[in-house]
DNA sequence: CCTTAAAGTGAGAGTGCCTCGGGAAACTAA
DNA sequence: TTAGTTTCCCGAGGCACTCTCACTTTAAGG
């Protein structure tokens, strides 16, 4: 069980970046179902290497996504829950079609390695926490306020901030006591 | 413009009806993104003939949702919004994928003679007229409402009836005065 | 019957997914 | 430098699905 693990190959680096990139460009355009084989072309690479360093579309877009999440959950530190419900549905629709993907995926049992399912379970953490520090009705579960973030998240999607906003205002005012 | 409209032959009515049948039973099964040469086959027809019926995937599936729809729009008469809006969200459920089949239709212009969409618009009608007769704050918009019609249909269909039940409950109560 | 228009057919072109065996290139150490 | 080793890349090819269209079949109506 040694790792003597030698440093990757400088072309395997710079491939993996100009698919990151090429990724980027065709999710943001076409959304998250875009054609791989596009994606692949776009990064001036085989077919194959695009499946080699990212061996299904979930961790293409985990990987895509990282950052963003980083970023996210850093600055979620002690803020209210509409912040966060928001915060939550605007990085939802980063690329179209990520909140069903990444919603297909609650279901799914998360493979090992997979970024995005470590996300989502951080992601669902600071739900929960930031729920215990809201003043909510007592029959308000977290499921109830999960639900919400993805709904919101949908909706977001599909009828823009403004609809989603107004969504979990009325929402929250609903769940207060 | 004479329409000396022959009777329609008797293969095609039968095709057609057999066509139903199978695309009702493989949305069921795999939801309303099932191959549609799975369905032809099921029906025992070429898959030239299910093009010529249906043109597209909306045209099946609108015929498919009539008879349903004239059925949910019938009772609709008089019914308290709650209770609208908890159909609408379990009509959504009938195949998977549906919500977003439908949601994805109010962006397209409705193609002449799209059943689907003119459906769409009778529930639109249907909506505005029963949110007429609620009794909501005095900010609370149509389109809240519509947002959450499709909102609570998404969530029926990605974490079940009792948790679209409880959103539609909490936000109608954030909404009434 | 026989004509005619409606309906049916299915090969084929296009697109996309994913795999796999062989080839090439980048490291490492002598 | 060079040989050895390991990693990485390549892309043809199998599979599935969508949709079209020139051609054939068949029911309807006289």
């Amino acid at each position: 069980m040694s790792t003597p693990t030698r440093r990757p190959r400088a072309d395997a680096t710079r491939n993996r970046a100009a698919l990151l990139a090429a990724a980027d460009d065709a999710f943001a355009a076409d959304g998250a179902g875009a054609s791989l084989s596009a994606v692949a072309a776009g990064a001036g690479v085989a077919i194959g290497t695009l499946y080699k360093h990212f061996p299904t579309r979930r961790a293409l877009v985990g990987a895509l996504l990282a950052e963003r999440h980083d970023a996210l959950f850093a600055r979620a530190e002690g803020v209210d829950l509409a912040t966060w419900l928001r915060w939550v549905a605007e990085h939802a629709a980063t690329y179209r079609g990520l909140a069903e993907l990444i919603a297909s995926d609650l279901h799914a049992p998360d493979e090992a390695g997979d970024r995005l399912a470590a996300d989502c379970a951080r992601m669902a953490a600071i739900t929960e926490r930031t729920v215990g520090a809201a003043d909510l009705r007592a029959d308000v579960t977290v499921d109830d306020v999960v639900t919400l973030m993805n709904a919101a998240a949908w909706t977001r999607e599909q009828q823009g901030a403004e609809a989603a906003d107004r969504l979990i205002a009325t929402t929250l005012r609903g769940m207060s006591p």
